[in-house]
DNA sequence: TGTACATCAGTGAACGCGCGTTCACTGATGTAC
DNA sequence: TGTACATCAGTGAACGCGCGTTCACTGATGTAC
């Protein structure tokens, strides 16, 4: 662990970048900072990441197939709300990754990696929406996504009041919008 | 209007800042390069707001105010949806203000004069869903502004693609939710 | 089993940059008499 | 009608700060023979 080599710096990074974005947001992200905090040197990062765009870019890939992840497992219970409430979820336990994912502005988007992970992550809300059987399928899709969307990133930013908790309300939003 | 008196340097500031913030983001904005765009020294501002925070509060303030006027004005045409369709239109013409409104992290929230004018736009809101007598008007208000505001903020973000354009979108997504 | 050498991982000094703020100031305006 | 003076509006030099990047480098690791 000690001495020259970390032995795991990529993700050591990568976790501190998350922790720091989550707090300060994305511009308050100092790679001296998080160097100081690992106890390496502030250019440490650039033989695995490149530059700063590089760690960003990185958290993003993470970050959608995480998302994807979760969402698949959600759409596994049968239930379509409780892939949106997943929605909601993962915003809330993963802010630093959460707040760079809809930044194109900030990202490679160039790189396969993003786009692969970002279409993984989409296709459940997809399919979920394709199995309700709307007349209107796309408004259903922007609807669904807009809402959790809306819900994380007004809770995010401390815009929500929600007595019973972010996940519940965004459980009854849902039901609202996709009645069973 | 040349000389050493601006006369409106004011106004001029946040029309320069809400521009600036919404081509840079909040964090791209520079008072420096806002004096110079402004032919105006890059401590001028301080008469009129203090320091950086009194910019962006002032523009939140204004913001709030303009929103609360287009939303009653909606609401004025008996179509809820309208309403919605409004607080879209809002976002996307006037972005700088938009970016600054939700970010209680950047603002004096012990400013009265934003309280209030928070408080006027979001009451055409609450207003129209309980017109709707739904069963879960809580629900019903939450549902309704995250799926207009995560429509705005996906869109401004360049994460939403709409064919017919974002307010149509928006128009088809807010039917879905509150069916006539 | 040992040695040479290529590769990989991390160092730390130096650079230039733009930022917000502080400070003592000067120019313009308006009001009292 | 004119003058004194308080107030309001804007100036510009200087400060300290933290940032990302560049650069030539050193230490550690692994592989070929």
């Amino acid at each position: 662990m000690a001495g020259y080599h970390h032995g795991n710096l990529r993700a050591a990074i990568l976790d501190a970048a998350a922790d720091t974005i989550a707090r300060d947001g994305v511009d308050g992200l100092s790679l001296r900072a998080i160097a100081a905090g690992l106890g390496v040197s502030h250019t440490a990062f650039r033989r695995h990441f490149g530059d700063r765009e590089g760690v960003l870019n990185a958290l993003a890939v993470q970050g959608n197939r995480l998302l994807a992840e979760q969402l698949r497992s959600a759409a596994a219970s049968g239930d379509f709300v409780e892939v949106g409430v997943a929605y909601v979820r993962f915003a809330r336990t993963h802010p630093g990754q959460f707040a760079v994912m809809f930044r194109p502005d900030l990202l490679d988007e160039g790189d396969p990696a993003l786009a692969a992970a970002r279409a993984a992550a989409y296709a459940p809300l997809r399919a979920g929406v394709a199995a309700k059987g709307l007349a209107d399928p796309e408004a259903g899709e922007v609807a669904g996504w807009a809402v959790v969307h809306g819900i994380a990133t007004l809770a995010l930013t401390g815009n929500l009041r929600a007595a019973g908790g972010v996940e519940a309300l965004a459980r009854r939003a849902l039901a609202l919008l996709y009645p069973t």
